[in-house]
DNA sequence: CGCTTAATGCAACTCCAATTGCGTTAGAAT
DNA sequence: ATTCTAACGCAATTGGAGTTGCATTAAGCG
């Protein structure tokens, strides 16, 4: 039988215009608006583009939402290399805290939140990779990626949901404080 | 100038019998379809209702299920008394775990999270009375309700929202025994 | 450059969520 | 029992989300 090539896709151009355009008026919208007032025709309106195009990449409004919540902070960025895993970590939590003062990115991680549930479509899921490298980069600390999730990125992600306005300069160095003292 | 006595509201015999259907309608569906394909006329249907009904009660379907996930834990339960802050913590948290290890609740609890970033919309307000109510019954204890909000209800919320199937059995007695070790 | 077809645009259509006005029922108070 | 009116049911309507078929554009590639 003969081997079926995958069709060629197309990134570049109009496509990666249309992407970028949605992803923008996406997280336009979804401040001034928030993630249950959002619909597909008002992102399709804002960033010019037709709402079929944003139906057929990616299904429906959660899928989108859950999209960009993922990519948002680049998985491909450069990651704290202090020399010690406090230092790493220190930097790593103060990053996340910045991240989700934003509103715009607190709004779409409620929106993750509301699709949660299943092993596909976590959009923390880059957070726990990472918090596996740096502890497998400090053998000799023995904290658990685990650990690091329940106490500080847990912390964070539960403010940044349900009470964003506790989330204060030095939420990340307490946090990672506690987590060192136990 | 004379002072309007507020109306008469209506609490029993009919409105209570809707009030029931709804709610019971809004958990069977919310575990069938899921969070985000859920509607209106749906609930209204299963609770042999008019959609006009929960429409004038509620508003929307976020206020609904906000309103369902808030109260869900009966405020008004016994809460453990055991003598000692670990073991009332102990006690507790194993409550918050089984509740959410229900496919139900967790599915609420992802509503609420998406329709969660103001003041009056907490889904979890409840939660956070309770562990006041804890550290201030025992007073010679150093905890801070922020310190069990932080490391006890956030890894467990987070989990529920975002890793359901990590909630096991022994999550809340770790989590306890971590929380004291600092 | 020219070919192939992926991706988008456009328009018409369907379907259902959400609103509104009005009549009916029944909870609460006296 | 009677009154008042909150809360519900019903029906008609509207508005927009989402779908589908077809035409158009342009990205990828030899």
């Amino acid at each position: 039988m003969e081997t079926k090539t995958a069709p060629a896709k197309r990134t570049g151009g109009r496509s990666a215009l249309v992407l970028g355009a949605v992803k923008r008026a996406t997280e336009e919208l979804i401040e001034e608006k928030g993630q249950e007032r959002l619909t597909v025709p008002m992102i399709a309106e804002r960033a010019s583009v037709n709402p079929t195009s944003i139906y057929r990449r990616w299904g429906d409004l959660p899928s989108l939402i859950n999209d960009i919540a993922t990519y948002r902070l680049d998985p491909a960025r450069p990651l704290p290399e202090s020399g010690t895993l406090r230092g790493d970590l220190a930097g790593w939590a103060q990053e996340i805290v910045a991240h989700y003062r934003n509103p715009v990115n607190a709004a779409l991680l409620r929106g993750g939140a509301a699709v949660a549930g299943d092993r596909e479509s976590d959009c923390l899921r880059n957070r726990r990779a990472e918090a596996t490298m740096f502890v497998e980069r400090h053998p000799e600390s023995e904290l658990s990626a685990d650990r690091v999730i329940d106490h500080l990125v847990a912390p964070i992600v539960y403010r940044a949901i349900f009470l964003p306005w506790t989330l204060d300069d030095d939420t990340a160095n307490r946090l990672v404080t506690e987590l060192f003292a136990s």
